[in-house]
DNA sequence: TTGAAAGCGCTAACAC
DNA sequence: GTGTTAGCGCTTTCAA
């Protein structure tokens, strides 16, 4: 391999320049350790003149500590990782990194045997930031890892989580949906598996059991595709059905295209909400009535925590504020 | 800082337990150097059986190569990092570097004054991506870099480029258009500056040119809004236009909303055809005609030949098929 | 074809 | 407070 360019400015040059040893400037540097304000000042100084940046690569050798930023999506395929949703924590994790001189990398993680091991003993990683967490995939979690691993979604003793206020989003939705008149509503969930789609479901059944209104539950797994065949059974089950909730928005904009095939109005015969604010929820036809979901915020919160090995409360959850638009 | 776990096996294990020295392990996995085919074997078993993996950190240090790929996008400023396109092209990257034990990172570069020197500099950056590249960019670039920076878009002597077929996939679609009869094609552009744009609007002048149709050109900048402005912008101007072609699905989206709200049949009275068949491009209403965009493999591509320092033809152009949905 | 030895640039014990 | 001394795990001359 080639050397590009010339040689870097090192420690050493600093060290010289400040007329101390390497040792020192390091302490002074890292911010770890004693240090007389007159050393420090010349050390800061001499840094500045020789304009020194630090050997990230050298550093993390000493360290033991990795560099890069793993974002492992669980799933039962690595089709997961096709996700929108995914591309934008990926993105998030990769901003958030930049200046730690941290990148991100993406990988899947098998739903039935997640490979946490290997991550836990490759040295390369920093840090994990699980996705679709679930129980098995946190009872999976490596020693090794604690401490520098966080989920997105449900999370355990040993593993923080960083999500938005679903609970919270759903009953907003619900809510809206109640106050505007509908009293039919179903609701299309997202895959069985996936516990942090869970506690929407939970919201539903419970403003249902206490408004009186029937529950109407169809499975979907966050793919509009899936919105869109569940649309279409759920039609055929309970033909009155007067507004439809979907777990997210992907999902909502397949309801809205079956609705349309099946010659429904929307919002008039029927209304639809969705979940995320993503930028098309804004263009669909109609635009979509959806909650916000903070995701950039989320990723970029869970990937400092990891990288500053930040000591966090175990649960730390975001809000999600309720955006009206003309499907309700 | 803490070591995690236990200790890591090292080539120093792979070597006695081959019977060599480690500097002989190193060749033979490395694969640079002579070695015995009897000691090349007994080298690969104890790597199998002692399931080692070298450790990057280390090896980026001795090699002097960094560990992250930077995805530097061009803008005019650092909201540019907020589109799905990037997301989608920072997953790519980090999906691709995953095997390698390389993150991807994602950083603004300004249009008037890319900081192309701090990258060149930063030992901890193996290699860098353009995305959104200009001429003043290319020229911006320090031979620091040469050897390990490819563009997306335009490329130049010392910058190969990666890139779809812009033009085909514009001649494919306004070929659909005057097919299906539309005469008066009207074309949403992207931003000016803009260079990996401009050959789609080079083919667009071209064929109206050879087909004796008129010109009819309105600025947009890649966004769902500017798509919806520049169309009562164009049906103001050219009221009997009976085709838009939007640079991308986004712009084509927030065309369809325009139109939609102007009282206009689509494709009845005017026909839309976007680029990029994004996710709810088959979504939308009605459902969008546009050619595809293999961002994924264009992006994978380029990162592996940055990753791989590998000599690449000075530019790669990947085929766009078209998708003809409802919307012509 | 192989091994010894010298780094890559930094951090962290440990002694002063 | 500060310097000396060992590494971190790998690659790579240079001799043999």
């Amino acid at each position: 391999m080639k050397a590009w360019g010339e040689r870097q400015t090192t420690l050493e040059d600093v060290a010289k320049a400040a007329g101390v040893s390497r040792a020192t400037a390091s302490r002074v540097i890292t911010g770890t350790g004693p240090a007389s304000p007159v050393t420090r000042d010349r050390v800061r100084a001499a840094v500045r003149q020789l304009d020194y940046q630090p050997n990230q690569v050298a550093r993390a050798l000493a360290n033991r500590s990795g560099f890069r930023l793993v974002i492992a999506a669980v799933g039962t395929a690595p089709r997961v990782l096709d996700d929108p949703y995914m591309h934008r924590a990926v993105a998030a994790a990769a901003a958030a990194g930049a200046p730690y001189g941290v990148g991100a990398s993406l990988q899947w993680l098998s739903r039935d045997s997640p490979r946490l091991d290997e991550l836990a003993e490759d040295r390369s990683v920093r840090g994990v930031v699980l996705l679709n967490t679930t129980e098995a995939t946190l009872a999976a979690v490596p020693s090794a890892l604690h401490g520098r691993v966080v989920s997105i979604g449900i999370g355990s003793r040993t593993v923080p989580s960083f999500d938005v206020d679903n609970g919270g989003a759903a009953t907003a939705i619900l809510n809206h949906l109640y106050a505007t008149g509908r009293r039919r509503i179903a609701m299309v969930t997202g895959p069985q598996w996936m516990p942090c789609a869970w506690r929407s479901v939970e919201s539903y059944r419970r403003l249902a059991r206490a408004a009186g209104l029937p529950v109407r539950l169809v499975a979907g797994d966050f793919s509009a595709e899936r919105g869109h065949q569940a649309t279409h059974a759920l039609l055929r089950r309970w033909p009155d059905t007067d507004a439809v909730y979907a777990v997210n928005d992907a999902t909502a904009l397949g309801v809205l295209a079956a609705l349309r095939e099946d010659g429904r109005q929307v919002p008039g015969d029927i209304a639809v909400a969705g979940f995320d604010d993503i930028p098309f929820a804004a263009l669909s036809s109609p635009a979509l009535t959806t909650a916000s979901h903070p995701v950039d915020q989320i990723i970029h919160a869970a990937a400092t925590a990891v990288l500053n090995e930040a000591s966090v409360p175990p649960t730390v959850v975001f809000p999600s504020t309720l955006v009206r638009r003309q499907s309700t």
